[in-house]
DNA sequence: CAGGGCGTCCGGCTGC
DNA sequence: TGCAGCCGGACGCCCT
């Protein structure tokens, strides 16, 4: 399941592999991947176009083609590899871009969630999601009086609302438990109630918990490798996320499971003080 | 109008 | 061994 750390990894690792190349031509297997413009148009602006840079905006990757941007995201399971032209494919191989050295950039999707969206350069900003996406984690704008700003009367579920890309950008499911549980806030808390501190932590832990991963090379978590097939180890620095049942590392207290917002939540119940309204609470 | 909750997409995997 | 149900990021829809 990639998120930042994990798109930000094979960013770089895409960003080596294809320093100088030229796209020769693209292959669509999967059709509805592709979501502007159409395929024939998909294909026939990509055809020897040369890849300038490969940037990222939360858990999207923007390749610089010149005029155009092509704007790819992984969703749950999306990957990318780099291949000869004649090995072997494997399953679910939905995108084959072959390149002028004769590589070939093969995406490889077992969901079929991820999406591919090729702009104009002049229409990026203002592309649905990109447009409204909030802060990077690292951005200076990304404080405590934001994050107040952003929170206050709002009813809903902290954790909801840190999954919200328009709120911060680039946080999923396994990052926000971890982020709670070391600022030591219950997921179910309404976020137009915490104070304050409450804010300060969540803004710092994010922070360095989004860092740190990114320096282990993401999480490899199911299906998840870099563009250049290696894994990341920071799933080996979880606290919580997956370890229901297992003692809390800060506490030693049995770690619960259930459900915030529709999403499996993890959660330490004497690190992270359930409200009256939390749906994960002690005793089951 | 906007907040909030839920259904949808998909198929490998879990558990009965 | 067979198979129904689970799971989730972004987004659409619906209700309040």
């Amino acid at each position: 399941m990639p998120e930042l750390p994990e798109v930000e990894t094979v960013r770089r690792s895409l960003a080596a592999l294809l320093q100088g190349q030229t796209i020769a031509r693209v292959d669509v297997r999967l059709h509805r991947l592709i979501r502007t413009p159409d395929v024939a148009m998909f294909v026939a602006t990509l055809r020897g176009v040369p890849v300038l840079a490969v940037r990222r905006r939360a858990k999207y990757l923007l390749f610089d083609l010149g005029d155009h941007v092509l704007v790819s995201h992984l969703r749950m399971e999306g990957r990318y590899g780099m291949y000869a032209a004649g090995d072997p494919e494997e399953a679910h191989t939905h995108v084959v871009f072959s390149l002028t050295d004769g590589r070939e950039l093969r995406y490889r999707d077992v969901r079929q969630f991820g999406t591919f969206d090729l702009l104009p350069v002049e229409a990026v900003n203002d592309f649905s999601a990109l447009g409204r996406l909030g802060p990077e984690p690292d951005d200076e704008g990304f404080d405590a009086p934001y994050l107040r700003d952003r929170l206050s009367e709002r009813t809903a579920p902290i954790k909801s609302l840190l999954l919200d890309q328009t709120v911060v950008a680039g946080l999923g499911n396994i990052y926000v438990d971890e982020i709670l549980h070391r600022a030591g806030i219950h997921p179910d808390r309404p976020a137009g109630r915490l104070k304050r501190a409450d804010l300060g932590r969540i803004v710092e832990q994010t922070k360095q918990v989004i860092a740190e991963s990114i320096r282990q090379g993401g999480s490899s978590i199911k299906s998840y490798v870099s563009g250049h097939g290696t894994p990341g180890a920071f799933q080996f620095s979880l606290r919580v996320y997956g370890r229901q049942g297992k003692p809390c590392l800060t506490c030693g207290r049995e770690i619960a499971k259930g459900r915030v917002g529709g999403r499996g939540t993890h959660v330490c119940l004497s690190c992270q003080k359930p409200p009256r309204t939390a749906t994960i609470r002690p005793g089951r």
